[in-house]
DNA sequence: CTTATTTAAGAACGATTGTTCTTGACTGAT
DNA sequence: ATCAGTCAAGAACAATCGTTCTTAAATAAG
């Protein structure tokens, strides 16, 4: 086996790249040049990956609730994902759900993920710089 | 005064069509087509009032944390606003800081806000229905 | 070497984006 | 009736969107 041409980059780093990209810009916010230009993945090797930008969206956001929400406090991803997706793509509703129910778990009680999320929100309001 | 062609469309009116809009869809997710479609005014006139796209959002804003933030328990428009604009628009961030402040006011406690805003995030993750 | 198969590079696609321009309709004042 | 000023209708703009196509490069097997 392993016919054909090797692959020249690595699946999950850029996937990670992605993930750090809609996260901060959201997935309307991030064109599908910004990703190749971020990932350093042809546009073509992109869509034969993932098959749209959707696709990537999906698996960069499952990367995230899987290896990086643990991490520090970073929820934007999460925030982004439930207010900007979630109601209309029901896959990313039920990522969020997924994700919830992590922190629920790591936090031993709801109200803790519940207030970290308000909080979270409260902050963007707070000290501005611009992108 | 009172000079020119009378205006044949009520600018409030529009601008609560479009907060609607805004907040449904988010700013990306909602184009100025659809826009015109549902406040039901020209182009032209949108962008004479208005100015552009982002001015109509921030007039949507406003309208909403001025006249429907005390309304109901509808956090959509704010939490999508915070998420998605606020990191990229110092506007934005400076009416969502507003937002947060009446609604402490309202609530008597910065917690109850706090969770409010965490619970809304939670909900999105939950019952699913498309658009 | 050929053949089969997979990936990469880049141009190109139609569609949609936000915005503006052109033309004409309507109004109050001279 | 003419003028000046505001608004409306719709076409049109360049730019960008997500996606796909064409062609070449790279590997494994026969």
């Amino acid at each position: 086996m392993d016919v054909g041409r090797p692959k020249g980059f690595d699946e999950e780093a850029a996937v990670a790249a992605a993930a750090e990209l809609f996260a901060r810009r959201s997935y309307d916010g991030t064109s599908v040049d910004d990703l190749v230009a971020q990932t350093g993945v042809h546009r073509g090797s992109l869509y034969k990956s993932f098959g749209s930008k959707r696709g990537l969206y999906l698996a960069a956001l499952r990367h995230y609730v899987d290896r990086e929400l643990g991490r520090a406090g970073d929820l934007q991803f999460l925030l982004l994902a439930a207010a900007e997706r979630a109601a209309v793509d029901e896959e990313v509703a039920s990522e969020v759900a997924r994700a919830i129910e992590l922190l629920d778990r790591a936090a031993g009680s709801e109200e803790a993920t519940t207030l970290a999320l308000g909080n979270k929100i409260r902050e963007l309001g707070g000290g501005r710089g611009d992108s």
